[in-house]
DNA sequence: CCCGCCCGGTTTACAACGTCAACCGCAGCT
DNA sequence: AGCTGCGGTTGACGTTGTAAACCGGGCGGG
């Protein structure tokens, strides 16, 4: 079917998004760019913070999906390629990232539910990995909790040029992902 | 001597950070709640942009500041001792951890050298507790950007309430630096 | 067949914000 | 005394989020 003005408003936003940062997403602009006017996106959603969820609610459960792929390798393997999706979507989509993964004023949209899956197929990527000996034994959701930050908080510290003032001791953030599951992986071993 | 009309804007600009974040720092305002005109922040900074560049500079370099008094303790305590007190402040001033931790438009202010400062200090203690034989060899500055990445992505998730959807496994910020200090010192036994 | 209703859309209006421009009084130096 | 610059003011403008009121057309019930 032909995308329904919502969806084009959403994708709209999305484009805005990703060249102007959270504040360059205006309703007006939004509308216009969707080929209505400046108060049509208030008959989709409730007001800006609402769009704003909705786009977040889309491209959480879009990178849920990828990640779900990403379950049919080997589960070694799979745990480090799914951090660095994480990584790579994160410091090519920066305005992206930290909508979905700022802070939610309102649990609308189904947000929650789609941070649900991805955290599910975290936990369950990390489980497969233990059993693997690619990671040591503990809880599965803790252990996911600590790599989730690791590659959070590099990802972020890079987008924001904050990591590697100078040039000599530069680290990526896919650097210090692989440094976590490298220390991880000899710990498994002991 | 009595706070000069420019610190007064800073103090007010940071007390509507707190309650409000960032959004809410209104220029109007902070002129209002130093007792001048809505015009008046322009005679001192050059605009919002310049005046947040500030408010982060100051924050930052009493972070360093803080961070530099542990640097008294013993080596292998003040490492996690400064990654807890990095991670408090951060779940206390959400919204100062943000601006200061987020993207920099200028680098006006001396942020740049404030980040120097604490980054060396880091980096200092990196490698008091390797001597002391609480983290494994290595680059320190390499190491200390992973500490650094987890205890900073550990707080954004935790501040945005993004930790622990179950009940259960709930690890809180802290939780996960001492598990990443813990696996750190494991590592260095071997 | 016609009537009324709702849905997606429009126009108009308002208040708050960042910022530009012009003006002003006073301290201090020449 | 007069000029200058600094800290301050008032007023205006354009942009934004949002409220309110209006409107046309499709559609289900009489």
């Amino acid at each position: 079917m032909t995308p329904t003005t919502r969806d084009l408003m959403l994708d709209v936003a999305t484009r805005l998004l990703d060249d102007g940062g959270v504040g360059a997403v205006t309703l007006r602009e939004v509308g216009h760019g969707a080929g209505v006017s400046h108060m049509a996106p208030y008959k989709h959603f409730a007001g800006k913070e609402d769009l704003l969820a909705a786009v977040a609610a889309r491209e959480l459960t879009r990178l849920a999906g990828r990640l779900a792929e990403i379950r049919t390798r080997a589960p070694d393997a799979a745990l480090r390629a799914a951090m660095r999706q994480y990584v790579a979507w994160a410091l090519e989509h920066p305005a992206r990232f930290k909508l979905v993964f700022g802070a939610w004023s309102a649990d609308t949209q189904g947000l929650g539910a789609a941070a649900e899956t991805a955290h599910t197929a975290l936990v369950d990527l990390v489980t497969r990995a233990q059993r693997a000996g690619a990671l040591p034994a503990g809880d599965p959701v803790r252990l996911g909790a600590l790599i989730r930050a690791l590659a959070h908080g590099a990802a972020d510290l890079a987008s924001a040029g904050h990591l590697a003032p100078g040039g000599k001791g530069h680290a990526s953030a896919d650097d210090l992902v692989d440094d976590l599951l490298a220390y991880l992986r000899g710990a498994a071993r002991r």
